[in-house]
DNA sequence: AAGCTCTCCAACCGCGTTTAC
DNA sequence: GGTAAACGCGGTTGGAGAGCT
């Protein structure tokens, strides 16, 4: 049985926003903000609109500060990372680039970035770079130079590993957000020394060593959330964090750090971790989207597979990841 | 110039989660 | 604790504009 719409569809304006409403739109949320209640605003605000589509007009267009055009290298970097990283979380992708939205970074993944990857790893399209191959999922993590976060093999969801490195969540302080100083993207160059340092910087980026609590994200995250509790991924105290220990925790008491831990690390991490290592893998992913057949990856698959990769990446055995091959 | 295809992105939709009662 | 309403997220769609033939 499906749930009952939101609003009369019949009554409600679809389509494109005309200049007027979105005055109207901006205009009230300025003078009463949202009120909380999306459901009720456009009709106080004077707008024949569904409150669903108000609240996204305005999260992903006249909200202030909202970042439009080219991406720069950097943010392709962060997008590509967290990609491999957490999958399509593009909210939380959205977090660490502040003034971008989670439509707009998916819509650039969709329609550009994913096709820059294809580029970088098949062959065809860039002849004389060959130290990997293209058929090979960590060919793929290693083209993009991906940072590997290894998480550690016990079950505190506290402390990653990275190279030799471990890094735990740091409490109480802010860091910058993710950065990385090479741009691979941009000239196909690939190493694995630089894959390597890659890896290092990443950890180093995100996790610093403190009081035995790892820190992940920055200050002045902005997403698609007005306020929400992914907007900002930063300031965790231990007890905090303590608070998130049980499953049953409310969202609201999760900062986007929690969400990260619990959803984009741990969560994704049991489906491939079985007897404390990677002596199973399974087949699941977070979407379903994983086949029976390793072997049965066609183009659309791939970021299925850098998703997976990347689950994955926080315990990268390169081993189960070679067996899975590509083909396109 | 016309028609077709492709690309981009704003907006919609469905559903899981959270909140309020 | 149960239920319904509301929120928020990610996947998908559709239309406008650009590019190509």
């Amino acid at each position: 049985m499906g749930r009952a719409p939101c609003c009369d569809k019949a009554s409600v304006k679809k389509g494109p926003w005309s200049p007027e409403e979105d005055t109207k739109l901006k205009e009230y949320i300025d003078k009463h903000g949202t009120g909380g209640n999306w459901i009720a605003l456009p009709q106080k605000a004077g707008l024949k609109r569904c409150g669903k589509s108000c609240r996204l007009r305005w999260l992903n267009y006249l909200r202030p500060n909202i970042k439009h055009g080219e991406f720069s290298e950097d943010e392709d970097r962060i997008i590509c990372s967290l990609y491999a990283n957490i999958g399509s979380r593009w909210s939380i992708i959205a977090a660490q680039l502040p003034g971008r939205t989670d439509n707009d970074i998916k819509n650039y993944w969709n329609t550009k970035l994913k096709r820059k990857l294809m580029g970088m790893i098949n062959p065809a399209s860039h002849a004389g770079h060959h130290h990997y191959q293209a058929n090979s999922l960590s060919s793929l993590v290693q083209a993009w130079e991906l940072p590997s976060v290894t998480q550690l093999p016990c079950s505190s969801p506290t402390s990653y590993k990275c190279g030799n490195n471990t890094y735990y969540r740091l409490a109480g302080s802010s860091t910058e957000p993710i950065s990385f100083s090479s741009s691979p993207l941009s000239n196909n160059s690939f190493s694995s020394a630089s894959v390597l340092q890659s890896q290092e910087s990443f950890a180093q980026h995100n996790y610093q060593v403190k009081e035995s609590l790892l820190m992940f994200g920055s200050e002045a995250s902005c997403s698609s959330s007005d306020g929400s509790y992914n907007n900002q991924i930063n300031h965790v105290t231990e007890s905090e964090y303590e608070n998130v220990g049980g499953r049953g925790t409310s969202k609201s008491e999760q900062t986007g750090l929690q969400e990260y831990f619990y959803n984009g690390i741990e969560d994704e991490q049991k489906l491939v971790l079985s007897n404390g290592g990677a002596e199973e893998w399974s087949h699941e992913k977070r979407n379903g989207l994983w086949g029976d057949n390793p072997s049965d990856y066609g183009l659309e698959e791939i970021n299925q597979l850098i998703s997976s990769s990347s689950c994955n990446s926080f315990l990268f055995d390169e081993n189960k990841i070679a067996e899975r091959t590509m083909y396109y």
